[in-house]
DNA sequence: GAAGACCTGCTA
DNA sequence: TAGCAGGTCTTC
């Protein structure tokens, strides 16, 4: 669920609740997977006793910069989330100084924390981070020139973009005016503008909105306090499949592409 | 590209 | 009860 508006939310709400600066004083790991390859006991006594310096974000990786010089990388994937109170999926539980407790929840287990010694094993895979100065609109016009793929995948390719999940593509597409199933390299100059344009713009819309959730189950999306964020009431495209297109009052379609759900117009939505 | 794997919970 | 879910990785 996570994408990059949810991961930047809660690395903003953890930095406001005073997570950086404190000493880890213990930590618990109630799901071993967690932290592979490293095993619980390595992970523990490599985190316990240093202070998480900095809490920052690169695409859907949360860091924790430790003054031990390593660093940790989480990745929520599906379901991570985190908070301060005690819950029934808590995988990992930080004990830190000065009485905070950060719970680490993840129902479906698929979230990772990576310890690492430089940030760069891991974020080196990753393209530009789409809300940074270093995605650029020429970037991005030499990247989908140069590649014969459908235009959906594309943007979800974390190597080429990183943040983009499937909620903020299917927005991005619809915004953009284009058909999901379009081959990049069949983008005009101005479609690949527009493109450029709606993907900043909807994360943008996305962070301001604190991040979409789909609901109030215990897999949707929530933030450090607990809260759904706002931006589900601004979602044009997914999951509205079958209600009116909001610009052409077309019924919108879903069909999987690429093995992703995918919300789109089948009018508006322009196949070239 | 596509399909399966990793997991649990919700919805139809 | 089957099918689906905001993500990514591995193996055809």
């Amino acid at each position: 669920m996570p994408e990059l508006p949810e991961v930047e939310t809660i690395a903003r709400q953890l930095r406001a609740r005073g997570v950086e600066g404190r000493e880890i004083l213990s930590v618990k790991i109630n799901w071993a997977r967690t932290v592979e390859p490293l095993s619980a006991a390595s992970f523990s006594k490599q985190v316990r006793g240093t202070i998480i310096d900095e809490i920052s974000r690169v695409g859907k990786w949360m860091m924790f910069s430790l003054c031990s010089g390593k660093t940790i990388l989480i990745h929520l994937r599906m379901a991570g989330s985190f908070s301060m109170e005690p819950g029934q999926h808590d995988r990992l539980v930080l004990k830190l100084s000065d009485g905070l407790t950060l719970h680490y929840r993840d129902t479906r287990k698929f979230g990772r924390w990576k310890l690492v010694d430089d940030p760069q094993e891991i974020l080196c895979k990753l393209g530009p981070d789409a809300l940074t100065r270093n995605f650029t609109q020429k970037y991005f016009r030499d990247a989908v020139g140069n590649r014969h793929r459908m235009i959906k995948p594309f943007i979800l390719d974390q190597s080429i973009i990183a943040g983009l999940g499937n909620i903020y593509a299917d927005e991005a597409l619809w915004e953009a005016m284009i058909h999901p199933e379009r081959l990049s390299d069949s983008l005009s100059a101005v479609e690949c503008a527009t493109l450029f344009k709606a993907i900043k713009h909807v994360l943008k819309v996305g962070v301001k909105n604190r991040g979409t959730s789909l609901g109030e189950g215990k897999t949707n999306y929530r933030d450090v306090e607990g809260e759904t964020g706002e931006n589900r009431a601004v979602v044009k495209a997914y999951g509205r499949s079958g209600q009116p297109c909001i610009r052409c009052e077309t019924l919108l379609e879903k069909r999987t592409i690429a093995q992703r759900g995918t919300t789109f117009c089948p009018v508006c939505q322009s196949h070239r």
